[in-house]
DNA sequence: CGGTATCCTATCCGATACTG
DNA sequence: CAGTATCGGATAGGATACCG
């Protein structure tokens, strides 16, 4: 979908506003860091596994203009930023938990359907 | 993240999965509606604001590839096609509606907090 | 350590036209 | 009605180099 469509429809769509904001590929991996606790800006590319600094870092700006996601400099050197969750952040705690229960506990099912369609597919 | 990196952590990391799954722009979305009743496709076209046609049909495949939808030909003219959630899929929905709700709710606050945050940014 | 800036390509996806 | 096929512009995001 590009900029003009999701303009348009944004106004229409609560659903749209949250899925541009947590649905992308690496907000909702971030958040669910950031549940375990602050966590400085290298430490978090360590842990989110595949993860770029470019894409880190716009990742959590965008966490952070919308208010879910607090950056903090620590006055110390070599400098230290720590990230932590709001607030806000934080209720969307069991909202996120919800999802990756669901998807740890289904996802060896899922597999088994993936490749069951795509057997029938390539028949 | 293109597709070499996706495949090199998919293993690594389970959330990956689910993100790829239900994170695209419209899978979501589509979800919701089916969680009100099986639906036939225009009327999802209809219902699913700002969706085209190829993408409710690339969305809809790749649900049913993962067992998520079920696609049911009904023997009648003009052809009709009814879409329903799978049992699996309907493991989904308090988790979907926990996010929606979350949404739902905190829309506004968010919304305030982009723009305080844009506001300080042009500053 | 915690970023930015630039470049460049793979991918997404809307538009359009066509089919059974 | 319920799709599929193809095209092309827009965009996401990795690689790389650099900075306070």
């Amino acid at each position: 979908m590009n900029m003009q469509t999701r303009r348009r429809i944004s106004y229409a769509c609560p659903m749209r506003d949250v899925l541009d904001r947590i649905g992308d590929a690496w907000s909702l991996l971030v958040m669910l860091e950031l549940m375990k606790g602050p966590c400085r800006f290298n430490a978090l590319a360590r842990v989110v596994d595949g993860v770029s600094r470019r894409m880190l870092t716009v990742t959590l700006r965008n966490l952070e203009r919308d208010g879910l996601v607090s950056r903090e400099v620590l006055p110390c050197s070599p400098p230290s930023v720590e990230y932590a969750l709001t607030p806000l952040g934080g209720s969307l705690q069991s909202a996120l938990e919800g999802l990756r229960d669901w998807a740890v506990a289904h996802q060896p099912e899922i597999n088994a359907h993936r490749r069951s369609y795509d057997a029938r597919e390539l028949a």
